[in-house]
DNA sequence: AAATTATTTCTAGAAATATAGAATTAACAG
DNA sequence: CTGTTAATTCTATATTTCTAGAAATAATTT
């Protein structure tokens, strides 16, 4: 993964909303959580929800699953883990001071 | 910390030149590196650097210390550490699946 | 097929961000 | 005080993002 794609994640990272959306799908684990659901936690119109949840599927960020009329979402642990590698890897390598 | 100062964070991260010059300050420690070793290595205007060191400075995601005519920047190890642990913590603890 | 629920796409205006040249400030050297 | 190096601020333009109402689609129920 490289540091566009990184930048990429970090940026909808950036943003209250989605912010929110990802803590709340972080605390909900495995079983997931309706697109419905978010909305009613985070009372934010459907639309921006949709937005939001749109571009944080477009960088994996999220990953949603149909049943029936209601689309659940999962936080993308791996994508998540990703990121946190990535900023602390390679740290001080460059220092001379560090053993 | 809250969220919104969160996500002020990760904005700021989340820009390719600014994750470029974080990763750099990462690399390089406690030993800094000055404004224009930064400029030298990414190649980018002085007038863009200084912008970008600007809003990264405001969320305290790095640091700097003049020295005489040198500026050097640090990044900031505890800012990034909030970051990463308020990305982890209560994961999956509304996960009735997850013990 | 009509109605209902769940969610997305379309649209458009407002706000924020990115970029970089030119001018300016800061710190020092001669 | 003039010149030089290091970096910032000013300025303007271009681009992207945010927001949310209205219209549309999807899946189901009656």
């Amino acid at each position: 993964m490289n540091l566009d794609d990184m930048a990429a994640r970090l940026a909808e990272l950036g943003h209250p909303t989605r912010l929110q959306i990802l803590k709340h799908l972080m605390k909900a684990g495995y079983s997931g959580t309706p697109v419905g659901d978010i909305q009613a936690a985070l009372d934010v119109p459907g639309s921006t929800l949709s937005h939001h949840l749109s571009r944080m599927m477009k960088v994996g960020l999220i990953r949603q699953e149909r049943e029936s009329r209601t689309l659940y979402c999962f936080s993308n642990y791996d994508a998540i883990n990703e990121v946190i590698n990535y900023l602390m890897d390679e740290c001080c390598v460059n220092d001379e001071r560090c053993g």
